[in-house]
DNA sequence: TTGTTTATGTATCGATCACTATAAAAGTCA
DNA sequence: TGACTTTTATAGTGATCGATACATAAACAA
């Protein structure tokens, strides 16, 4: 689309491919250990081109945020919503939030806003916002199900969707903690088919 | 105990004291955020005592770790403790941790484990054998009652204790998480109650 | 006293941090 | 062409980081 010609000289990379490289890393080392040093070797430009054109390190940080809220691949809430039978759509949705917290060592674990962002919340201005933002978003997508399979007839008409969608969220973040503290995908799985009924189950 | 003379200068602050000024910093600023300027300050001792006495910033920091789960003066697991109806045992659990993470703006906030150390697993080598272990005991602590209930046969025979302490726990990472993000104590309490059955209840 | 041991205060160390001044390079305009 | 605009690369900036060298101070042992 915007493909008019400019003066002066012209970009040689493109943003949001820069931008996406940036989350990577920050996502693989943390938003403290990661240096600018680390950033402009993984996103193949130098200091004062990252500067021009994103700003500083936390401006960087929040856009990279950004454009994975926009983007939102986070495989969890995928797989929640592609599975048609809620039961299925529960036990996948913590199926995969296990498999992918405690999968890839090293490199960039779980999902970028539970397992990086969410740590940087009280240290990173403007970070905050974006995450009750987030947090909202998702409890609201997993809610949405349950108020489909409501109004199907497949849940009680009086079910709590929104705070099931919430619960569902914060058993995620809990899974993510102990993933971190290097409980195995193993242990995790031990005590998820419990919890698939329970969020289901409504007196 | 160890009072016994000991032949050269005598340390001009307690090791103890030293160690909870130091936890106290890390707490309100989190293990990144804190300098050691800022440590030697608190603390009322000079770099070099520092060093000599704890190692460098990270042994101080897993000294500090050490003595918060020695002690284990976390509000909420205490409260749960300390009340006989298990019922309101769980909600004062929850009531607890709500309350302790969305007051104190600035200063300390919520569990020292929960709110600080939650944050470094990923980052600070040894915080997460330290994390793994204390969720463990918290996990055991939490199940304790419950386990306890069921011989009194204020639970069902098969209620499966453990389970439901790890999901007590994990429902207070959920809590701590979303007030780090913003959330007020009004909204985190919104769906307390509700999540007060679910750990009771059993099919 | 003198020697030994340990802790303290001062004054810094080199490294690394996030960030930028400067000027050449690479494009569009006239 | 040559003025103009924007991005690039080089080479640093001062500040702050965690961690120490050094000499002094304060205890005990002889």
């Amino acid at each position: 689309m915007n493909d008019t010609k400019k003066i002066g000289r012209p970009r040689s990379f493109v943003e949001a491919e820069a931008l996406e490289a940036a989350m990577n890393v920050f996502w693989a080392k943390g938003y403290d250990g990661t240096s600018m040093k680390d950033l402009t070797a993984a996103m193949g430009i130098s200091g004062p081109s990252l500067y021009s054109t994103f700003g500083d390190k936390r401006g960087l940080y929040l856009k990279t945020i950004d454009l994975y809220a926009d983007v939102d691949g986070c495989a969890p809430v995928v797989a929640y919503e592609a599975e048609p039978d809620i039961t299925k759509a529960v036990r996948d949705f913590l199926t995969t939030v296990v498999t992918y917290s405690t999968q890839q060592e090293g490199g960039p674990k779980g999902c970028f806003l539970a397992s990086c962002v969410a740590t940087t919340v009280g240290e990173v201005e403007g970070v905050a916002e974006r995450m009750e933002s987030a947090i909202k978003a998702t409890d609201q997508r997993l809610a949405l199900k349950f108020e489909r399979e409501v109004k199907l007839g497949n849940l009680p008409q009086d079910f709590p969707a929104l705070h099931r969608g919430r619960l569902l969220n914060d058993l995620r973040q809990g899974y993510v903690h102990r993933s971190r503290a290097g409980w195995s995908a193993e242990a995790l799985l031990e005590d998820l088919e419990d919890r698939v009924q329970m969020v289901l189950s409504w007196a």
